[in-house]
DNA sequence: CGTTAATTTGACCAAATGGTCAGAAATTTA
DNA sequence: TAAATTTCTGACCATTTGGTCAAATTAACG
C-alpha cells in the first residue's frame, strides 16, 4: 500500500529512513535553487534513489517542499520563544542575537530556504507567517516594549528592533557568497563569525557614536 | 538585420523603445520569480509583445537577465561611492543608511533581484562581486577604518559594519512580505519607513543600552 | 511611389520535467 | 516456506518552455 494513503498506519523502518533521507536532501537542494529551480531528479539523486521511488514517498514535488518547510520552521522559531521577560534585557537580547548568528553559521540552509520562500511571496507559508509567527512576534514585541517603558532599553520600536536582529544575523547565511567574494575564504573560518558577533554586539549595545 | 548582430550599428527608435520596455518588464518578473522561475512568455506578456518578437531583441533568456542585472547594478552601488572620507563620519554613515533605506522603499525590485541572484550562488555576477564591488567595499572599509583609528567611531570592524547596514536596509525590501504578515498594511504607508529609519539610526548611533 | 531594411508573428521543434503505471524485487508476516 | 505486503524500477506520457524559422507586415528612405 502507498505509505501516504493512511496517516494512522504505522510507519515502516524503511519508510522512516527514506523519508528522512529525502527531506534532508531536499532541504539542501531547495535552499540552493528555490522551489521552481529544483527538480525532483536532483533531490532523488542526492537522496540516492530513483525518481519514481522518491515519488512513492511523496506524491508531488510540492509535498516535499511543504514537509521541508514545516520541519525547519520549528527549529527556526525556537530561539525567539526563549526570550525571557524576567531576564536582563541586554543579556536576553544578546543571547538571542548570538544564538541566531550561530544558527546562520551552523545551518545556513534553513535560513536560505525561508529567504527564498519569502522573496518569492511566501506562497506556501503565508498562513504560518500570519499565524504562529505573528503571534510570537507580537508577544515578544510586547516584552521589549515593556523593557523600553521601564527605561531598561533605549527608546526603540520593538518590531523594528526584532527585524534588525533578524536582518543582521540571517545576512550571514543568505549573503555569504557575497561576503566571500569580498573577503575571500576567511569567511569560512570560525573567527570570522566571532568578529561578526563582536561587531554586532558593539553596534547594538553601544552604537557607533563614540562617547 | 538583427539588432544584436552589430554592436556599432546605430539603434533604431523602435529598438530603443522595445528594449527598454522589455528590460523594465523583466526586472519586475525576475525580481519576483528568480531566473529559473521566470518564463520568457511572462516577460513578453508584461512587455506587451509576442515571445518571438521579444527574442528578436534578446536572443536568449540569459541575455535579458544579464542586461537587467548590469543595468540595475550601477544604481545599486552608487550610494556607497558617495561616502565622503572628508565628511563627518556619523553624518556620512547616517546619510548612506538613510539613502539605502529609501532605495528599499522606492525600488524594492532591485534589491530583490540581487538577493535572488546571490541566494542562488550568484552564478551570473560573481565576477562583478569579486571585481568592482570588492574594490569599492575595500576602499570604503579603509575610510571607516581610518575614522575608527581617529577615534571618531566606536571600535568596530568596517566590513561587518557595512554588512550590517546592507542587511538592515535591504531587509525592508527583501522581507517586506514577512513584515506585512506581522504588521498588516501599515507597512505600505510612508511613516512606516520613517519609523524604520528612526529605529535604525537610534540603534546604530546610540545602541540599545541606556546610559 | 517603390525598394530596401527592420519588425512582427504563427507554426513548429527539441529538451526538460512533473508525474503515472504495470510489474519486478525485496521484505514482512503467517 | 509460501502468501501477502511493501518497496522499487524502467518505460512511458503530457505539459511546459527555451528557442528557431520562414514568411508576412510595417517602417524608412531615396
Amino acid at each position: 500500500m502507498h505509505p501516504r494513503a493512511g496517516q494512522t498506519k504505522k510507519r515502516t523502518r524503511i519508510q522512516a529512513k527514506n523519508e528522512a533521507k529525502i527531506l534532508e536532501a531536499a532541504l539542501d537542494i531547495f535552499a540552493t535553487f528555490g522551489f521552481r529551480g529544483t527538480t525532483i531528479d536532483q533531490i532523488a539523486q542526492k537522496a540516492e534513489m530513483s525518481k519514481p521511488n522518491l515519488l512513492y514517498y511523496f506524491r508531488r514535488k510540492e509535498d516535499i517542499y511543504i514537509s521541508v518547510l514545516e520541519r525547519t520552521l520549528d527549529e527556526w522559531l525556537t530561539p525567539l520563544t526563549e526570550l525571557d521577560p524576567d531576564g536582563d534585557p541586554i543579556e536576553e537580547i544578546g543571547k538571542y542575537t548570538s544564538l541566531k548568528l550561530k544558527m546562520s553559521q551552523n545551518d545556513p540552509t534553513a535560513s536560505r530556504l525561508f529567504a527564498n520562500e519569502i522573496l518569492h511571496g511566501a506562497p506556501m507559508i503565508e498562513h504560518v507567517l500570519k499565524g504562529s509567527l505573528k503571534n510570537l512576534v507580537d508577544e515578544k514585541a510586547a516584552v521589549i516594549h515593556h523593557w523600553v517603558k521601564a527605561g531598561k532599553l533605549t527608546k526603540v520600536d520593538p518590531y523594528h528592533l526584532i527585524f534588525m536582529i533578524w536582518a543582521t544575523t540571517q545576512h550571514y547565511a543568505d549573503f555569504k557568497i557575497q561576503m566571500r567574494a569580498i573577503l575571500g575564504d576567511d569567511v569560512d573560518q570560525p573567527d570570522y563569525y566571532e568578529k561578526a558577533g563582536q561587531t554586532i554586539s558593539t553596534v547594538f549595545f553601544e552604537g557607533i557614536k563614540p562617547r
